[in-house]
DNA sequence: TCCGAATTCTACGAGCCGTAGAACAGTTCC
DNA sequence: GGAACTGTTCTACGGCTCGTAGAATTCGGA
């Protein structure tokens, strides 16, 4: 999976955080607000359109002004880089031993109880 | 946790596979072995020496020719890298059920075995 | 003290990323 | 239909990382 700077993870989250699609001027306002920095639109949609290109956002070109969508849900953006760490690891069994025995009792939990229900 | 090239990755590789430390020679050749390419040996120590800087592997500098000893062990890294992603989710229980739909087989039964021993 | 091996220093070209102006296109209003 | 405005695309630049390695320096042994 390609990496994401800095400003296209925002951008990302901030899609995320909404409910439906956002214009790149919402976009925008969502990225400065609470923030000194006050980005040029133009700026926003290149990261935009970056993202486009990356496959992490859809671009609905249809609307005038265009919208943007995620491609991925937060949570499988996460669980996919997860996996794709795991990949990596030639010994598998023992990557995820590492893993459980770092995560903390809560994420235990959950697991035991997400492997337990099926 | 710092990104790393390609070849920073490879000769990161070249140490997890190695029984022990190795030298700078080592690692050039065991990066060249089975590849067109000839690493040129300053290449490879810039190398070692970025992955020094970035605290993914020690450098004995007691001996003369210097040997290279990762920081973590592969499994470690995989699984802190996993930890990273984790983390960067709002939601965790979300992400790792998420996760855990997308294991195959062998790693559900994996952490089934390793949450249940404990 | 000289040689050869090892290490450090310096550097360059490609590519990515934050940043945004300039140019272009589509919409709306007189 | 032009004017004014909003939205989009094109182009670009400066900083940084990374692969790459030559040049300069250091160090241990003969």
């Amino acid at each position: 999976m390609a990496t994401l700077g800095d400003l296209e993870r925002s951008a990302l989250e901030r899609l995320w955080d909404a409910s439906g699609p956002l214009t790149a001027n919402e976009v925008r306002d969502a990225l400065n607000a609470g923030s000194e920095r006050s980005l040029a639109i133009t700026t926003v949609l290149t990261v935009l359109t970056r993202l486009e290109r990356k496959h992490f956002v859809r671009r609905e070109r249809g609307l005038r002004p265009h919208v943007f969508i995620p491609l991925k849900s937060r949570d499988e953006f996460v669980a996919d880089l997860m996996h794709e760490a795991l990949g990596a690891a030639p010994d598998r069994q023992a990557a995820l031993a590492r893993f459980v025995t770092l995560a903390g009792p809560d994420e235990t939990a959950a697991l035991k109880r997400l492997l337990g229900a099926d």
